[in-house]
DNA sequence: GCACACATGTAACAGGTTACATGATTTT
DNA sequence: AAAATCATGTAACCTGTTACATGTGTGC
């Protein structure tokens, strides 16, 4: 995947309501966003560059609370229009998602080869693990209504992705003995 | 994804067999390998060659059937040997899928807005579509017992591909009005 | 004869990772 | 005092896409 450049939009959203750093950004990166997307910091200080340069951001830096020295961005009407254009533009086709695992299975051909089993306990050990991490996430999240309401997309796709794990966890156990 | 060059191990797969050409393998891609990974033949082509510098494949050019000029391209031992490493190597960590649809649907706070509704209709055809594609594939290649022993790995993640869709359609039913 | 599939390549560029760098503040 | 976290950046490199480029064989 090398050119849609979808971290822009990522930024734009996460500067939408509230100014941040790229310190916060990168954070970001490391927990809520992380489920389902992935970006270092020097790809994102980076990026914020190029879209203050754009104009699509505007910046403001100094001694907040009297201790380090910071850079905070907030989103820019132009900015705003931009994200909203994506956000309304269909997607259209399904990613290709690349999984190195599901690879590896594709070119073991015969049906006793012991790596097979070997292979299924690891990814039983990871899903569980993850599956048990969303579950966590959601009961987090979004234990009443009003949260729900609050960031219904959010909440979305927890729910798909647990649903996911759920499915990925069935068809393993199924196939493992 | 910038850095595993997991593309030369599938080339060394699809080579185990069978000597190949660039451009069948470009068609794979187009295929059947289709459905998990990507690769355009520009990528192809060049790795192919940065495979035989390093001596895991070796190649055979001339007229074959004395048609078009083709050159085919066989794995050394030395290629089996790094295919083996690999897939015997616990692949550990699970995948982000950047997923362009699950990235807007993040974006949107509010659980009436109209947007959700139309991308969800949206998704809907296109998993449809999928799936209809996937079961089509699994009735062609593993009817019988004695084709999915042949392709066992192949056999499990179309499987599982088929589970993970019928999945997405009820995630989606769940939330379409 | 024309369109399409076969067949193979190169070049420019964009996106993303790893590594290199630096310094301040907070926690142990 | 040391370690961890906060905070920001640059440079080299690799992967992968898009575009450019060229020529042959086959089916209509």
């Amino acid at each position: 995947m090398a050119q849609k450049n979808l971290l822009k939009y990522i930024l734009l959203g996460l500067l939408e309501n509230e100014k941040k750093t790229g310190y916060d950004l990168k954070k970001l990166f490391e927990t809520e966003i992380g489920e389902f997307w992935s970006a270092k910091h020097s790809q994102i200080y980076l990026e914020l560059k190029r879209l203050e340069e754009q104009g699509y951001i505007s910046s403001e830096t100094g001694l907040f609370g009297n201790k380090l020295e910071k850079t905070y961005y907030t989103v820019t009407d132009n900015g705003r229009k931009v994200l909203n254009e994506w956000e309304e533009t269909p997607t259209g086709e399904l990613p290709i998602n690349k999984d190195e695992f599901i690879l590896k299975l594709y070119f073991i051909h015969d049906k006793n080869d012991k790596r097979i089993q070997e292979m299924l306990s690891e990814q039983y050990r990871l899903h569980v693990s993850k599956l048990s991490h969303l579950k966590k996430r959601k009961n987090l999240l979004f234990k009443d209504e009003i949260s729900r309401s609050k960031n219904y997309g959010h909440f979305l796709i927890l729910d798909l992705a647990i649903r996911r794990e759920k499915e990925y966890i069935g068809w393993i156990k199924q196939y493992l003995h």
